[in-house]
DNA sequence: GTCTATAGGGCGATAGAC
DNA sequence: GTCTATCGCCCTATAGAC
C-alpha cells in the first residue's frame, strides 16, 4: 500500500508527510507544513495531492498492477481465490523489500481514523480491481466479488500480523491465512 | 446502512440533506443550506453530527446492534457462516421496511467518492462488531475477521443488488450469495 | 453562538524543457 | 512556439476552539 517514493518533489512530500505525521502526529501537521519542508509551496502540494491523506497512499496503484498481471498471467483452469494467493505470493518479495518503509507507515495510518478511511477506499479499490481481472478470465460476477473481497481479507489480515511480528515470515502468514479460508469455505455448515 | 429518522432536529436534518444532495449535489450542498432548510444554524448541525458526511450515516449503529444480537443469541454449535447469516436474515424485515428511503439514499451515496469512503469505513466497522461477536462465542480470532469479512462481502452484494431490483426478493438474493460463498472453493484447486 | 484556522478549488502568471 | 511544473493570491466551506 505504500512506495518509498522517488527523488521528485512528489516522493519528499510523501517521506516529508510521515515524518511530521510521525512527529507532531496527522492532524496536527498542515499542508502548508509539509510543502515547506520540502521547499515548496502548500498549492504545490494540492497540485501533487487531490488531498491532504492521499500523500500517503501512493502505493496502491503499483500493487493493483502487478496483481491484476499476475491474476492476468495464471494458467487457465485455476480456481478464483488459488488464482488470487498466486498473485499475492508473487508480490511477496516487493513486500519485503518495503517493509522499512512500511512499518512506520502503518502505525501512522493505522493511528489516525482520516487515514484509516483512505486505506480501506484503497483497499476496495484494489478488491475491485481483482474481481474484475478474475472476471476477465471467465469467473462470473458474483463469485469474482466474493473471491476478491475474501482474498483481500486474508492477505490483509496477513501482512498486518507480518508488520507486528516478522515471524513467521509473510510468506508463511498468507498460505496460512488462506488454508483458514478454506477450511472455513468448505468446513462450516452454511 | 439507513433509518428514515425520527421528527426531531436530528432527523429531520438527515432528510433535508438526502433531499438536497439528490437536488444539486453533494459538494454543491453546504451545511449551513442543510440546517438552514430545517429552520436550525449551521452550528447546530455539527453539533448532531460529527462532520458533513455523517449526516446520512446513522443507520450502521442500528444494524451494528441487531446482527450482534442475533449472533450473540444463536445456536451453541452453529458454523461462523451459518451464524452470520442467520444473523442477515433476522434483518431482512427491517431492511424492506426501510426499502423507500434505502433506495435513494443509496443512489446518492454510489454516486459521490466522499461519502462511498464513508460508507466503506461504516461497514468496516460492522465486520469489526461481527468478528468481535464471533469471537465472543468462541471462535478463533483469524477465523472470526475471515467469516466477517466474507459474510459482509456477501451481505452487501445482494443488498445492493437487491436495491438496483427488488425481484429477487431480498431472502433469496442472500440465500443465494451464501451458497455461492461457499461454492468459492470447489470450482478450483487451491 | 462567535471566531478562526485549515482544506482545497479557481485562475492567471512565471520559468524552464523541448 | 508548446508543454509542464510551480507560484501566489483569492475564495468558500469545513470544523474546531472559545
Amino acid at each position: 500500500m505504500t512506495t518509498k517514493g522517488g527523488d521528485g518533489v512528489r516522493g519528499r512530500l510523501q517521506r516529508a508527510a510521515l515524518d511530521l505525521f510521525r512527529e507532531r502526529g496527522y492532524d496536527r501537521t498542515t499542508a502548508a507544513e509539509i510543502a515547506a519542508r520540502v521547499g515548496v509551496t502548500e498549492r504545490t502540494f494540492f497540485r501533487h495531492f487531490a488531498d491532504k491523506p492521499e500523500v500517503l497512499f501512493d502505493g496502491e496503484a503499483i500493487l493493483r498492477t502487478a496483481l491484476t498481471a499476475s491474476v492476468a498471467s495464471a494458467p487457465e483452469g485455476l480456481g478464483p481465490l488459488a488464482t488470487l494467493f498466486r498473485a499475492f505470493r508473487s508480490i511477496v518479495p516487493m513486500l519485503e523489500a518495503n517493509r522499512p518503509f512500511s512499518e512506520p507507515w502503518h502505525q501512522v495510518v493505522a493511528g489516525t481514523p482520516a487515514l484509516r478511511e483512505r486505506e480501506l477506499a484503497k483497499t476496495a479499490t484494489l478488491a475491485d480491481a481483482l474481481a474484475g481481472a478474475l472476471k476477465a478470465r471467465g469467473v462470473d460476477d458474483l463469485q469474482a466479488v466474493l473471491a476478491a473481497q475474501a482474498g483481500m481479507a486474508a492477505f490483509v489480515y496477513a501482512t498486518v500480523a507480518w508488520l507486528a511480528d516478522p515471524r513467521p515470515c509473510l510468506a508463511e502468514r498468507l498460505d496460512l491465512c488462506m488454508r483458514e479460508l478454506a477450511t472455513l469455505l468448505t468446513g462450516g455448515d452454511a
